[in-house]
DNA sequence: TCTATTATTGTAAGCGTTTGCAGATATTGC
DNA sequence: GCAATATCTGCAAACGCTTACAATAATAGA
């Protein structure tokens, strides 16, 4: 007794109208008597229909459902600029189809072949890394792709994000000011642009803004990890560092750990700057100083940004940046500002 | 210059076979010749074709999509869930339409709906209450569903979870064994089951062993935030609660870090067990003593059951409880056990 | 009252695949 | 060399809905 679906020819049946009218009627198109409207509603209502996603995304080209790519989910920072991309995405009737990539470059254009192959109106993608190989299926896709909190150096897919290089420069610039010679610059993978383009740039501009020569002892390249910090400890006090500023708030959570944890107080002994601004900065002991950006708002905007493109309104800027700042918190010492 | 799309008639057409040929190569139909496969294989390359899924999904009846909805992907303990529930999906050919609920009602029929009417597979549940209004929608619903690290009192829908009534009994006797006779209990809302059903009936269970009068002053119910539970210090101290046991993390690692910022050390004065171990209990200082469960393999489970559910599989025990277990760290002292 | 308009509604052709059935080929056994 | 089988292929009908375009009904103007 497989209870039958009911598709709009029968509720084209029951209301003795045809089917157009019920479409219509189910889009809100308003060429409908109101009379018809309602004995049409109450029809589906008492048929409980439910209009056919599938159906309706095969006859109309159009899925009201987007992909979003994200390198893990259980990373607060991504997590967190996901959730601004669904609330919006949600605002505006859409659905998120969401693929872990792990960044990998392979599982990346995999999964967005597999998006686009499930019509997807558009993709946000999120990743440090656009491999030539991705770029390449970017371009040749009619679907609108925007990246969100992440960069592209060629600066020819549509992007959210702040100004990461400007935002490093003036962050080491500040713990320069205060007179740490021997600042470090822990990050994820250095072939990803945003860490090697953008904030290493950031630091080395800093640095020579404040006629230090830079070092390339002070520069850790690890992976994203709280335990990649957490055991960057003895290199990092074995090139002298005082300081250092680290590209993710996991990883700073694990050098500032294993700094404490290792007799060398933060922020007393060694000041320690983070990126993100997640909520891991507030929880931890001392809390993290950090540049600030607005997380839910990276993902939200680059939402609403998709939603233009999907509907080939114009777009005065593709590439937008959003403001950072910075708080001062416990992993750092108050001297002037 | 649209280009154009190319469809399995284009293939078919190219290759000089009928579509039903090119579709069944698509789909790995063995019934076709050896060198008819490779001529189609070939063209399909040349042309660059990509079945289109919607219309796959049309007459297939079936999107190999799964939705999964979530309370909120910000929270370190369901992102962790979601995790092994995309791992899983990705393994067995799934995509996962993911959206937030926050533990809303209404929202959440709203999205189950929405869900249905994209014709997913199957949907996997996160989220301590299933209301009557969603539960009715679960019971009229012919697609399978699958509660992942939630229970419905009920127990008549799949689920995979552990026992979260045993694991608080044992986590809170071992405080009561230790000693503590004043241990708090402080969950999220009790109008979820979760919380009061199952955590707050073990901890009862704990007292009734140790021969502890149950005091409903000790019992405090707030919101699942980092900042509510920084926010209970002065309630906690004002009933003498010398330990508690915490059933959500971010919530707990508030608790403590209140506690201590107010000055009463943890866990010399105040001792604190969490429920989720995740990676937030290794992060905060001092570490949290926790609940353990298998996060990932929750969600990895739930995943797994899915697929049977939705291939018609038989399954031997629709409501799978994974092992539970216990972890000692900063936050608990380390007397006998 | 009659015609020109405008508002409603119906017709039917897709949308791109899957699939049951039937026809066409190729194999095998004698 | 021929019938009986086993393999391959092609046909064409769905799948459930959207949407030009045509047809019909309602309303307005003279």
């Amino acid at each position: 007794m497989e209870k039958q679906t009911v598709t709009i020819y029968d509720v084209a049946r029951e209301a003795g109208v045809s089917m157009a009218t019920v479409s219509r009627v189910v889009n809100g198109n308003p060429n409908v008597k109101p009379a018809t409207r309602k004995k049409v509603l109450d029809v589906i209502d008492r048929l409980d229909y439910r209009p056919n996603a599938v159906a309706r995304g095969l006859a109309s080209k159009k899925t009201t459902t987007v992909g979003v790519i994200i390198p893990d989910v259980t990373n607060i920072y991504f997590a967190s600029l996901a959730r601004g991309i669904d609330d919006i995405a949600m605002m505006y009737k859409y659905n998120i189809i969401l693929t872990n990539s792990d960044e990998n470059s392979g599982k990346e254009v995999q999964v967005l072949n597999t998006l686009l192959a499930k019509q997807v109106d558009g993709v946000i993608f999120m990743g440090n890394n656009v491999s030539p190989e991705l770029k390449a299926e970017f371009d040749r896709s009619r679907t609108p792709i925007v990246l969100a909190g992440s960069v592209d150096p060629t600066n020819t897919q549509p992007s959210v994000s702040i100004d990461y290089k400007a935002a490093v420069h003036e962050g080491v610039a500040r713990m320069l000011k205060r007179g740490y010679k021997r600042v470090a610059f822990v990050s994820g993978p250095l072939d990803q642009p945003i860490n090697s383009e953008y904030r290493l740039a950031g630091y080395k501009d800093a640095l020579a803004d404040a006629g230090i020569d830079y070092d390339e002892q002070l520069v850790f390249e690890t992976d994203y990890s709280y335990q990649a910090g957490y055991d960057l400890q003895e290199a990092l006090t074995a090139v002298d560092a005082t300081a250092a500023f680290v590209g993710d708030d996991e990883l700073a959570a694990g050098v500032m750990n294993g700094m404490n944890d290792a007799g060398i107080s933060v922020p007393e002994q060694f000041e320690i700057l983070t990126s993100n601004d997640t909520k891991l900065t507030e929880i931890v002991r001392p809390k993290m100083s950090s540049i600030t950006q607005p997380l839910y708002d990276i993902g939200a905007v680059a939402m609403r940004l998709l939603t233009k493109l999907m509907n080939n309104e114009p777009v005065e800027n593709k590439n937008v940046l959003l403001p950072y700042g910075f708080v001062k918190r416990g992993s750092t010492n108050s001297n002037e500002v």
